[in-house]
RNA sequence: GGGCUUAUGGUCUAGUGGUUAUGACGCCGCCUUCACGAGGCGGAGGUCGCCGGUUCGAAUCCGGCUAAGCCCA
């Protein structure tokens, strides 16, 4: 093996890859399926690093997944759908999309998405994902949007799609209707505007003691705060709290609203806030959701003042035909100059807007398609039971988010590019005419319906222009997978899915539509486990998303580190958790790669051109490593089911670089260049340097196939790292284990003690015997060559069992709270200061009798030795007797003499 | 305002009731060592966000507060 080209060996291996086909799933394969619902990665742009996180630990599945021997179903996707893409193709090219023709537009939004596409299947390949590109699919494409409407035409046939006048969200700029889901809030600052309403019948002048009424030569008025005065027009109630001071005199009273020829008379009602404006407040159709309830309430009549292309309406007068923004300044300017308007306040405001444009929401009353949400609540909550959900607490954010469903869903959308509601609407008489499920897919506003003229009225059949909310498309993702709809047997072998990946910012939109609309369409949960990642923060500790201006392309990184060493980074984020991003994070990775090839090439020049056989007999510090490399692979094969890829990425680090690095290959190195012990050890180091190369594949796949086809290849069956078997356990022996670590401890204490006296771990040092007690002496003989050739000790060093000419002086006793706590209990701390107290007492007792009992520290009712049985610990000082020789208290009792 | 989550050396992070809190990055010192100096050995650096409570004992369990993130109102 030669130096580690890190570069070069990525861009090789990603492009053997794409030519041996080994991340094919296979449909006539017998093994068992492993089906992952990849999210559709949205194309309105392409990837960034945080993205690339997420993308990288469905990859860690699937290739773990593989080595475990399943049939991985790990599609490439993309969603390509809804105003996102026509929002960013709009603001590209300067335009709305009524400025073209509808066909033009759905062409332009398609070729934008299709750039991005092209980039981000550049970047999965760059980055080492291994979907399999023959079950590919997008959701713009026919064969998808086809299941949309198919889905759709179920369910209306099942009489869960109805289509209402209601109040729906409402962006002006896109002109759409939006799901709650859809809307976003931010603070804004705004003007309260405080307008004076005049009174239409006369009042005492006591009123006048009231706050926010008064009088002028025009009469009396009431104050009215309101931070849209541009809603005048449809103002249709004025209110004040019950318990108001103001209320019995105001009630049932009639006020004239400003510019407006208009009457509206106060009520009283508990939702008023008093402390807000002047405690008076005046009630449009709709200003917002509150605006909505009162208007429901009370049943008031719906006058929109703001039409669909967010103009004021009919009623607004002179302000017809004005923007929203015209017409509140105009409105402004008016009481102004009309002598209305009493004051001008600053304040912060949670104003919704549209996710993508940052609009603000207009309510406004529009036919829309619906899909009932309200009484599935319990259905959707049952199948959420029957998910495994990592991490758990995810799932709570769910049940809460379906609890507090008041609304069903609205998932008609008034835009182009998105797929079409196959439906006719009868021009005479309103009647619906669904699409046939076998023409489907179609465009209602190019295809020609069903039938020829209304079953009903025979009226002319007008195609429905009105599109699906995107998250209809999306959500159908594990039935598209798995061939609903489309192959019958197929269907049965694949449904449910085995994983749903995704962020938890999409709990209440992707994960409940997909299971309520699965749940509807099939009876059963759409996936058996899900898995939600947590967020990437950048530099500055914000959450990387394109609208924050801070995204890194991941393949920035790539170029300066490599693909596996952002891969190490990505292991280290734990999901369902924030994690930030730092460049020099993934340095680690790079030390951590290096590393790991130069373990290899040791173990390459070390294990001879055969491949080593079990041996009869493992020296000691092989069963030892043996012993932990099985205990490691138990370990992480049980993190790796429980997607927990941090902790297990951790453990083998751990492993490779503390013990089988640092001591057991500097431990058989003596073994390997004067060829001893070699049945034994080229056994170990073949079989953990290829064992830890598997165990590592899932997370840095370019280095580990690498080294594969440079030292194991030749050994071995199997194409491609990729595709052998997870490591299993191979020797678990605890005594030989416990042997090994007396081992490790002393030569690296020993290791510690040279370096602390500036001497080269392998020059020679004079030590001419080491001391310890019988036990631990026999435990070293057994390995006493490994032990001396490491070290580079005397050949004849010796091993006595005892200690040397010294003297050892207690210097503290500790007590092990862990035993006396819970025996004591409340009196551990009499107990504790009662030592303190007598501790020079005690510790010459100790050193005269060996031990103490309960009765000597005066606790005469419970019997037994304290040392002995482990309530206190002693902490001993050595004096070393003489002048002869150089002796060093290594640890407990075990010396090393040195000559000198 | 509500739900969920997080808070641990300068930075990032592990931590499962037991008193001496893990590791990494960075910093300091020493060591050219035959897989690796992008390495090895060691060191400094912490009132475990704040306030209470439970307990013999709390980073850990409970309550409140503060700050941050996601989602909602």
């Amino acid at each position: 093996m030669e130096n580690y080209d890190q570069k070069a060996i990525e861009r090789k291996w990603q492009k053997r890859w794409q030519e041996m086909n080994i991340y094919h799933f296979d449909f006539n394969s017998d093994k068992p399926v492993y089906s992952i619902d990849v999210p559709p990665r949205y194309a309105s742009g392409p990837l960034h690093a945080g993205h690339a996180v997420h993308y990288t630990h469905i990859d860690f599945t699937a290739r773990y997944k593989r080595m475990r021997g399943y049939n991985v179903f790990f599609p490439l996707c993309f969603d390509v759908n809804g105003i996102p893409i026509e929002e960013r193709v709009e603001r590209k090219l300067n335009i709305t999309r009524k400025d073209i023709d509808r066909q033009e537009f759905i062409k332009l939004c398609s070729e934008f998405a299709k750039k991005n596409i092209e980039k981000m299947k550049e970047q999965f390949i760059r980055l080492g994902e291994s979907m399999d590109p023959t079950i590919y699919y997008q959701t713009d494409a026919e064969y998808y949007r086809r299941l949309t409407q198919i889905s759709f035409i179920e369910l209306y046939k099942k009489g869960y799609i109805y289509r209402g006048e209601f109040p729906v969200n409402w962006c002006p700029r896109c002109m759409t209707a939006m799901a709650d889901a859809e809307i976003n809030y931010v603070t804004r600052k705004t003007k309260l505007n405080v307008i004076k309403f005049y009174f239409s019948g006369k009042q005492p002048e006591e009123i006048l003691k009231y706050h926010a009424i008064g009088k002028d030569d025009r009469g009396y008025f009431v104050e009215i705060a309101t931070t849209r005065p541009e809603l005048l027009p449809s103002c249709q109630i004025v209110m004040i709290h019950p318990k108001d001071e103001r209320a019995p005199w105001l009630v049932d009273q009639t006020l004239k609203v400003p510019l407006l020829n208009k009457e509206v008379k106060i009520i009283t009602d508990e939702s008023v806030d008093p402390n807000f404006g002047t405690g008076v407040v005046m009630v449009c159709t709709f200003g917002d959701k509150d605006d909505l309830k009162i208007a429901l309430k009370y049943k008031l009549p719906i006058e929109m003042c703001i039409d669909e292309e967010g103009r004021m309406t009919e009623i607004c007068g002179k302000y017809k035909g004005m923007s929203i923004e015209e017409a509140r300044k105009a409105i402004i300017e008016d009481l102004k100059k009309e002598g209305f308007l009493v004051d001008q306040k600053d304040i912060e405001q949670n104003v919704g807007v549209c996710w993508r444009c940052k609009t603000p929401i207009e309510f406004i009353n529009a036919k829309q398609w619906f899909l009932k949400t309200v009484p599935f609540k319990k259905l959707v909550l049952e199948m959420s039971n029957r998910i495994k959900w990592y991490p758990d607490f995810m799932k709570k954010r769910l049940e809460d988010w379906v609890n507090s469903l008041e609304w069903d869903w609205v998932i008609s959308r008034q835009r182009y590019f998105a797929t079409p509601i196959p439906v006719w609407e009868c021009k005479k008489c309103g009647n619906i005419v669904l699409a046939r499920e076998e023409d489907c897919y179609v465009d209602p506003t190019v295809d020609e319906p069903p039938v020829d003229a209304c079953p009903k009225c025979g009226g002319e059949l007008k195609g429905c222009e009105d599109v699906f909310d995107t998250w209809m498309d999306s959500s159908i993702s594990p039935l598209y997978n798995t061939f609903w709809k489309r192959d019958e047997e197929k269907f049965k072998k694949l449904y449910p899915m085995s994983l749903r990946p995704q962020a938890h910012d999409i709990i209440r939109t992707w994960a409940f539509y997909t299971i309520l609309r699965c749940a509807l369409l099939t009876g059963k949960e759409p996936f058996k486990n899900i898995m939600m990642g947590g967020f990437i923060l950048s530099e500055d500790g914000t959450p990387m998303h394109a609208s924050l201006g801070n995204v890194i392309d991941p393949l920035e990184i790539i170029e300066e580190y490599g693909a596996d060493a952002f891969r190490c980074y990505a292991a280290t984020c734990s999901l369902g958790e924030d994690n930030p991003f730092r460049k020099k994070d993934v340095v680690r990775g790079v030390r951590l790669l290096r590393k790991l090839w130069n373990i290899e090439r040791f173990v390459s020049l070390s294990i001879g051109d055969k491949k080593p056989s079990k041996p009869r007999e493992f020296i000691d510090i092989d069963a030892w490593i043996l012993t932990r490399y099985s205990k490691l692979v138990k370990r992480c094969t049980e993190l790796m089911d429980f997607f927990n890829y941090s902790q297990a990425m951790k453990e083998m680090e751990k492993f490779v670089w503390h013990e089988f690095a640092d001591h057991y290959i500097e431990m058989v190195k003596g073994c390997v260049y004067r060829g001893e012990n070699l049945e034994s050890v080229r056994f170990t180091l073949y079989t953990i340097g290829f064992g830890i190369m598997k165990l590592f594949a899932p997370f840095f796949p370019h280095l580990t196939e690498e080294v594969y086809h440079q030292v194991f290849k030749k050994f071995e069956k199997e194409e491609s790292i990729h595709v052998s078997k997870w490591p299993e356990p191979i020797l678990i022996d605890e005594e030989k284990e416990k042997y090994g670590e007396e081992v490790k401890k002393f030569i690296s204490a020993v290791r510690k003690w040279k370096s602390d006296n500036g001497i080269a771990l392998n020059a020679p040092i004079k030590a001419s015997c080491t001391y310890a007690p019988e036990d631990v002496i026999n435990i070293f003989l057994r390995s006493r060559n490994i032990i001396i050739d490491t070290l580079n000790l005397p050949k004849e060093h010796e091993f006595i069992p005892g200690s040397p000419e010294v003297e050892e002086r207690i210097k503290d006793i500790k007590l092990n709270f862990a035993k006396i706590g819970p025996l004591l209990k409340d009196k551990s701390k009499e107990m504790a200061r009662w030592i303190a107290k007598n501790k020079d007492e005690i510790i010459k007792k100790i050193e005269t009798d060996g031990d103490i009992t309960w009765e000597d520290i005066g606790i005469a009712d419970l019997e037994g030795s304290l040392i002995s049985e482990g309530y206190i610990k002693v902490e001993k000082e050595v004096k070393i007797k003489g002048e002869e020789g150089n002796v060093i208290n290594l640890y407990d009792a075990v010396y090393l003499v040195i000559e000198t």
